[in-house]
DNA sequence: GATGAATGAGGATTCATTCAT
DNA sequence: CATGAATGAATCCTCATTCAT
């Protein structure tokens, strides 16, 4: 038994917590700055902050990284890992009305990825990608080209039922990002700094996309005449 | 006949230069400004890299603009801003089908906004508001209050017209915003920086995204098979 | 006559004052300088003020003054006339008790020179004086001395006259001078810009100093219990 | 006993000065800042050169006071406002005569204060108050209030006593405030600045305002001849 | 003479980054 | 490894002064 071990508890405890930290450093600091660069962009955000945040010294965030900037790309790095191997399983085994599926996957996309602290990283990526454009290429290759395969499936898979039509697959599935996109973009921004309040409620913002998405706003010959329609 | 004006033209004409000069500052400025802010962001712009560009030493800037963030104030102005009455007449003088309202309104946006340098500005806002609250507060007022009020009165005409059915008139404004502010967003941002290029047609894209708003997804009974659908 | 003469009057009127004008212009200025140096001070005066003030432009300002110094030591030349020989006059003429003289001087002093304008001179001067060697030595030599000089020959009288006693008279005088310069000095700062307002009447104000400059602080054996003290 | 504990001394001799150095930074800034806000005034006093003077850099100013204004307001804290407390207790402690104490304070007052830097405080306070309100608001309230105070519990100490009489104590405390600033002003500018020396002997001006401050300038009935009194 | 547009040195303050401990 | 004191380049904005007209 090492002597270390007789000394009061307390110290080892310390030390048993400085260990496990000391591993967990760059984490922590990549956790601070990825809710920091959300919250205030690149620019804003100043290193003692994400320092600060991460319960360590100014000095030691530049021990794990050698610059802002290397930070920023790491902590974009970091959080873009490609999810869509589960997506890709959950759309396979999908069964029903393409409809529905294109109604449960706006849900879903909104409750694990939307409505949390992911989307803050297309945010960021978006907003600030002009500025980091091997960010940009990054993110272009791991999210945006999965991501928008896995939607070209959707809507094949709708047209193959014989249950969606599209003119423009390639450009279709636009109608299924943009809004999305959207959504992130607004609750990022306006939607927290604007005084009046940006009015934007995010489930009633997907019912009426999909609802739009899915019958278009141009009413039909047969159509009953839509009881909910507010002249 | 004073004799001065007797005085080679030489005299009058720099007069004249100067006076031009002098009127043009402004609108030189402005011009600069929209670039710079456009390129690098309203934070990463610095205010004697605008002077300069518009040929002045950084005091001039200042002679004409009492800060950086009213010469902001006065980019949007001239180029967002002051549009909206001839927009809104242009709707009002609007003859005919709301589905081809809706398609030459999107066309139209294009060409004179979104094409433009202008919605630059606009994805500038959405990036940097929250660290600007008093610039997000002064679009909101003067672009995006005007911008969804003339939406709306669209899609309100349509069903005033039996044209359009929509459930949720508030939100279905958004159907027509988001599609716009998602080009926006991507010609300044993936589609400038992304090495292979972000491929976005937008010509395409916005008709694509008009039908599909127009018609929906979902293939309809009466419908013909879509000869266009690639499967 | 020359043609000019049949010209519309108005043209002649205009002239007319724009002669007139050009020969006021230093006095304009210099009178507009000596309200904003009292006030604000020499480094927070700015020169295009002082010719706003003076209804003429901010070249025309260095067309009489080569520099903002210059016209400040020309401001304060200006207004230091000695209008001694009209005291000195009145001083000799005087009949009558030397408190009641004393008395006499320090309302006509306050009604002709501290309540007026002229004070701001005193003001200046001390508030500056140590960046400007040169006008702290003509103040010196303008008004400083002549004033103590007549101040010391005041006293010289009451004690000639068996009703004044000093022990050391070239002192004495700043007994005299101290609550004047303290007045002057108050009234062009805290009395004019601390929030809740420094209190400081100048009539009461005078009439308790020179009270107790005549009588002193201490009770005397043969004084009635003054009534008027407030315990 | 850790090894670093019997490594040579020369490490915790470093870290000693360090320690020291950091601890008298800002004492080393307030020294260097009322230096030379005395000297040059509040607006002309550039935050850089109170820095170098300290031997660091711009930036460590900083480090220690967020602000010119909060520099200043340390230097006032650090040289008179904290004083109170002593001078409060002195006070109550005195035992004797209130003339004598009278003479005690303005001796004490002149050499704790009046003859120190610090007095260039109050200069410049009056001096520069109407353009920085808050420095003069901030000033009223720490050294002004409590300093009429002390003086308004002098006089009334006197008046118990049966030593003094006034007519209007709410004044006559002027009629020590007065000669004190007087004196300051006087110090801090024409007797450092005018060529041939403004004289003014601080202990003899003293000696003069108590005295006549005391038995004021008339000639009383019992009174010897007044040997001292030069004709 | 008069004008006022233009200049550019200067000043307060911020913050990424370094480095001695 | 970790710290945090120190740095100084960078940035917005001001204003005395110049000079072409």
């Amino acid at each position: 038994m090492p002597f270390s071990k007789l000394l009061p508890v307390r110290s080892d405890d310390v030390q048993a917590k400085r260990e496990r930290r000391k591993e967990a450093r760059p984490g922590e600091l990549l956790e601070a700055a990825l809710d920091l660069f959300v919250e205030k962009g690149f620019a804003a955000t100043r290193s003692e902050e994400v320092a600060a945040r991460a319960g360590v010294s100014k000095g030691t965030l530049f021990l794990y990284f050698p610059s802002k900037e290397e930070l920023f790309k790491a902590v974009v790095r970091e959080n873009i890992s490609g999810r869509f191997k589960e997506w890709n399983d959950e759309f396979e085994a999908f069964e029903g009305d393409s409809a529905d599926m294109l109604r449960y996957c706006m849900k879903v996309w909104w409750d694990r990825l939307g409505a949390g602290r992911a989307s803050g990283i297309t945010k960021l990526v978006i907003s600030e990608a002009r500025n980091f454009p091997d960010i940009a290429a990054f993110y272009q290759e791991e999210v945006i080209v999965p991501g928008q395969d896995l939607i070209r499936r959707m809507l094949q898979r709708g047209i193959a039922r014989g249950e969606f039509q599209v003119k423009d697959l390639d450009y279709a599935i636009y109608s299924l990002i943009a809004p999305m996109i959207f959504l992130i973009m607004m609750k990022h921004s306006l939607c927290v700094c604007v005084p009046g309040g940006y009015p934007l409620d995010p489930e009633r913002y997907i019912a009426s996309q999909v609802e739009t998405l899915l019958h278009g706003l141009c009413k039909r010959p047969g159509d009953v005449p839509a009881a909910g329609t507010k002249p």
